[in-house]
RNA sequence: GGUCUCGUGGCCGAGCGGCUAGGCACCGGUCUGCAAAACCGUAUACUCCGGUUCGAAUCCGGACGAGACCUCCA
């Protein structure tokens, strides 16, 4: 680690911020869920992988070697309301008539070009549950080998029972068994579960499923949770450092996991369990089921009917690191709006920072303005303390450009370079591109020109309607000292 | 119903025992032919009621309100 701080996070496990030591010095593991591929991901989704985006960003920035891992999930079992397990990409698959592959296919092709206009760095490896049948069915074994599990008519259920009298079921989410057993509603007549708390490891194919695998225990379908202990194991070990995802995966998600884990390693899988906080609207959380939600491309393309307008990808972004990624967030037009102006004042005064002309001293110490945003950084990521370090930055730039305060040539390359790697490798914010039209500019340039020509003649019913005409052109013109430029 | 979290100025949102968070909006100023833009500056806050403390937005208890999980979810 290169920094002089001491990395902190915030441990799901112990609800506690405790001090970061990896497994292996320098490296970091890291594995995150990610998502499942029966619709397209919304903005919510979008706001948890941003945050993991940010924070695999900021441990590359401290100097880790990182092996960052996120799932697809493009097949298993998962149990719904009335406690029956559904294939939900079977039935996205058979309301579209199609294969089930392709419904993840389709999918997986849009959440990668999400990533992209989100400029998400691509994790170190994507694996699917298909691909990695073979490898679950192991862990099951392993899991039924060291008596945690039992086959029912071609099904595999944890037994958590066993378990319990070895392990903490609940270690992550608090839950204790027979409180969560009051809680529970009756279970179905055919359950074929020993004990409610039970969960599935591999289920039995029904004759309607479009996707099922052969296994020791006959064809079928490997359960939710199975998926993430055979992936992380292979890719990054038995026990690794970081585990992450959304916070509605705590429970039963990631309980299970490491339940799972325990069941066939004996091990938690990870020593740092992190948590995201959901994205909120009108102070509910978005989901699908709620009916809330938009689409990330929605809000890109202007075409989501909780907004006016459209927004790029990049204020979004910035605007969703304007929270910490353990607070819920509200997202309304009125935010986003004050984010993009604060956005454009930052990217402003990076560009600015770049036509800085240098002194021969130094008024101020650049060093200072860094190590508060690497601080912020090291403080359980805390990316809305680190912009409001570089808000706090762009003031000292402004201040250089008025001659207020100033920095050596040497200074001023340093805080050029720091700035940029804050802004675009740790925030992974890109400047705006200006899709400038070659030919639209230099109408542009001949019209200002004329505008400013009859300015110095005092002609200001020519100049005010050259600048009317192009405002209903939707061109923006501004004066200032150094002349004149339009957006 | 059970478990847990949260309630900060007009809005979003940090902080979590003593020190201006930040952004946007507002207001004032600089600049400008005017305006816009840009820049500078001031002001405004910690749901309520108790308690602990020299001192609490920050810790503890209670009330009210909101949300999450307990069922698929990032």
């Amino acid at each position: 680690m290169k920094s002089d701080h001491q990395l902190v996070i915030y441990n799901s496990l112990s609800g506690k911020k405790e001090n970061f030591v990896p497994l292996h010095e320098d490296h970091v593991g890291m594995y995150v869920c990610g998502p499942t591929l029966y619709s397209e991901p919304h903005m919510g989704n979008m706001r948890t992988f941003i945050n993991f985006d940010f924070i695999y960003r900021c441990l590359l920035y401290l100097g880790y070697k990182v092996k960052y891992v996120r799932n697809i999930t493009d097949a298993g079992h998962i149990t719904n309301s009335a406690g029956q397990e559904v294939d939900s990409i079977g039935s996205a698959a058979r309301s579209a008539q199609v294969q089930s592959l392709e419904i993840v296919y389709t999918y997986n092709v849009k959440f990668q070009e999400l990533q992209r206009v989100y400029n998400l760095l691509p994790p170190s490896i994507e694996p699917t549950a298909t691909a990695h049948i073979q490898e679950q069915i192991e862990v099951i074994e392993q899991i039924i080998e060291n008596g945690f599990a039992y086959v029912v008519n071609g099904s595999v259920y944890f037994d958590v029972k066993t378990y319990m009298q070895q392990h903490n079921y609940g270690a992550l989410s608090g839950r204790k068994v027979d409180e969560l057993e009051q809680e529970t509603r009756t279970l179905n007549a055919q359950d074929e579960k020993r004990f409610f708390a039970d969960f599935a490891l591999w289920k039995k194919a029904n004759p309607e499923d479009m996707q099922v695998w052969r296994s020791p225990w006959g064809n079928g379908n490997p359960g939710w949770h199975i998926e993430c202990t055979a992936m992380s194991t292979k890719y990054l070990g038995k026990q690794f450092d970081i585990h992450g995802g959304g916070l509605d995966l705590k429970f039963p998600h990631h309980e299970d996991e490491i339940a799972q884990n325990c069941g066939s390693f004996g091990c938690n899988p990870a020593r740092y369990w992190m948590h995201a906080n959901m994205l909120n609207v009108n102070g509910q959380k978005m989901s699908k089921s709620f009916g809330n939600y938009f689409l990330p491309k929605e809000i890109v393309d202007g075409t989501s009917n909780l907004f006016t307008k459209s927004f790029p990808a990049a204020v979004v972004r910035f605007f969703m690191l304007q929270a910490h990624y353990r607070s819920t967030l509200d997202i309304t037009e009125e935010a986003l709006n004050a984010s993009e102006k604060g956005f454009e004042r930052l990217m402003e005064g990076l560009s600015l920072l770049e036509k800085l002309a240098p002194s021969s001293t130094s008024s101020f110490e650049v060093a200072k303005i860094l190590s508060a945003a690497e601080a912020a950084i090291c403080d359980d990521f805390n990316a809305p303390i680190l912009i409001a370090s570089l808000f706090d930055a762009v003031k000292y730039i402004h201040a250089i450009n008025e001659g207020k305060e100033q920095l050596t040539q040497e200074d001023l390359l340093w805080f050029n370079q720091a700035m940029h790697a804050f802004v675009q490798e740790v925030l992974g914010i890109e400047p705006s591109k200006k899709e400038e039209n070659q030919r639209l500019s230099g109408v542009m340039d001949m019209v200002i020109t004329l505008r400013q020509q009859a300015r110095e003649q005092k002609d200001w019913t020519t100049s005010d309607m050259i600048r009317d005409g192009l405002a209903k052109a939707g061109i923006q013109i501004k004066d200032s000292k150094d002349g004149t430029s339009w957006s």
